[in-house]
DNA sequence: GTCTATAGAGTGATAGAC
DNA sequence: GTCTATCACTCTATAGAC
């Protein structure tokens, strides 16, 4: 069994937690009791506090999104790389079950503290997306708008879904956005 | 000048707190800054206390909505009614500029506190919205999936807009979204 | 006197910083 | 673990309308 700890393998507990609770709702006394870590390791990992770890949650996230789908999208053959975003966002959202940190931030006061962390997100998620479906015959201006038509739309899903509970709202409404981009 | 209060003064400017800083981040500090209240008027207004609070105010919302876009979706004259939609969310959520408050408690772990004024709101705005579009002519299952759509889309708008910092996000995929209600 | 609205000191618990 | 600040909340006291 390991003993210590590095940032990296509490950066992902941090993440849950931040998802579950928001920024403001995130105690320390949460995370201590979900790491199991006392106060002194948290301040030895991230010295900035409470907000230093929300930051590194959002990179972290960033992070995967870059590799999984961003690049993919930018890079790969466009309609693989689309379709594997539908499989990754419907995965990794848990079919509504799990809610988007960044949106969630988003929603809170803290965004204007976190407020490159957000919009890059959202904004290269957007670009990613937007290349790859110019790349598959869309003008520019269409594959834009496309695109954050189905990323506004995945936020909804997941606003909508939680609020009424049922993840195959959730299911519904990616499958009618996946369809709309794939046509 | 007025010096006394009743509830009904009181509960706009608790809405517009929660909005700002959700369940969790609404602190009786700020209340009694905001309002310029004490305590012992809170207390008085709302035995309960802050849960109290946060219930009197989804439930003015529920009632601005059930009297401003609810009942004239099931009753009015459908097309009138769906404009007069568009028109009034634009206008309450100015332009994605100020948070939905039902949905950021629906993202929120309160969620589960507040579950049945969370999902009635939605499941109703959902169902008026769908008997508008089956007297516009839809079959009840498209009506039911269109409304569906832009009730999800709208929120969807306010999380991107928000995390943009960009009300022409909002304004744009409202605008497309009403387009598609109105072919 | 009674009722309603007010203020705010004071409670234990817990927050985040260190 | 220790610190101070702040949390939600309780309680006592009082002002003014009737």
């Amino acid at each position: 069994m390991k003993t210590t700890y590095e940032r990296a393998d509490i950066v992902p507990m941090l993440a849950e937690l931040f998802r579950e609770f928001g920024y403001e709702g995130t105690s320390l006394g949460r995370i201590t009791a979900r790491t199991r870590l006392g106060k002194g390791s948290l301040y030895h990992f991230f010295p900035g506090g409470k907000e230093e770890m929300a930051a590194a949650v959002l990179a972290h996230v960033d992070d995967w999104f870059e590799t999984q789908v961003y690049a993919p999208l930018r890079e790969d053959d466009a309609s693989a790389a689309i379709t594997a975003m539908w499989t990754n966002v419907e995965t990794y959202f848990r079919s509504g079950r799990r809610v988007c940190l960044v949106g969630a931030f988003a929603l809170e006061t803290t965004r204007d503290r976190f407020k490159p962390a957000i919009s890059g997100y959202f904004e290269r998620w957007i670009a990613a997306l937007a290349s790859a479906l110019t790349r598959a015959g869309r003008s520019p201006d269409v594959a834009r708008a496309d695109a954050e038509e189905a990323v506004s739309g995945i936020q909804g899903a997941i606003v909508l879904s939680r609020a009424l509970d049922d993840a195959a709202v959730f299911t519904r409404t990616v499958a009618r956005l996946k369809e709309r981009l794939g046509e």
